[in-house]
DNA sequence: GGCCAGGACACCA
DNA sequence: TGGTGTCATGGC
């Protein structure tokens, strides 16, 4: 059934192409900007980062506060998310030096990044086979009469267990679940 | 002009 | 565990 829908989805947005991002660690900030905020604004506050010659993991660890807060402001949240990319920078460099690669839990403790945030780091930035949940992907399954929970890891588990364990599907289709999230939307159909 | 976006966390009962 | 308040900008 998941597959199912996933080609329809496929047929009628086409390939998504996310994450749009040149490096990894662009990625990585770009999860942690775009919590409950839109995507242009997160554009804006990465264009900012890049402009100033600043999206890297070094140059955000020594720049200040107020600097990086006035850089990011455009994704909103600015003052949390400041202090939170300097957390979760931090655990990028540990991770980047050791070599492997990071475990979710790991990623779970540093403060500000939850389950969709991990999930979307694990997946988009180092390719590891973790399905992202969000807003739209519930209801989703709502709308398609799929499953239904209130536990973010029971969807996880309910698309892990359902898909074939493919890397580029989950990319794909957590990325055209959004598409079809906000399709609904302009369209204004319940 | 109100509502919401590719959430997370603190605090409370 | 479940419910609520807070954080903030920009588009429609």
């Amino acid at each position: 059934m998941l597959m199912r829908l996933y080609r329809s989805l496929l047929r009628e947005y086409g390939t998504q192409r996310w994450w749009p991002a040149e490096t990894q660690y662009e990625v990585v900030v770009g999860a942690l900007l775009t919590q409950n905020t839109n995507w242009r604004n997160v554009e804006r506050a990465i264009a900012n980062l890049k402009k100033a010659g600043a999206l890297s993991p070094g140059k955000v660890l020594r720049m200040r506060r107020a600097r990086l807060e006035s850089l990011i402001r455009p994704s909103g949240f600015y003052r949390q998310k400041a202090g939170r990319l300097k957390l979760l920078t931090r655990k990028y460099v540990e991770i980047s030096r050791r070599g492997s690669p990071p475990a979710r839990d790991e990623l779970l403790a540093v403060k500000g990044v939850g389950k969709e945030t991990a999930d979307s780091i694990l997946l988009y930035a180092f390719g590891l086979p973790h399905f992202v949940i969000d807003a739209y992907t519930r209801r989703f399954c709502a709308h398609h009469k799929l499953f239904e929970s209130r536990e973010y890891d029971d969807y996880k588990r309910f698309f892990e267990s359902s898909l074939p364990r493919s890397v580029p599907v989950y990319k794909e289709y957590r990325a055209l679940i959004v598409e079809w999230g906000k399709d609904l939307r302009n369209r204004g159909a319940p």
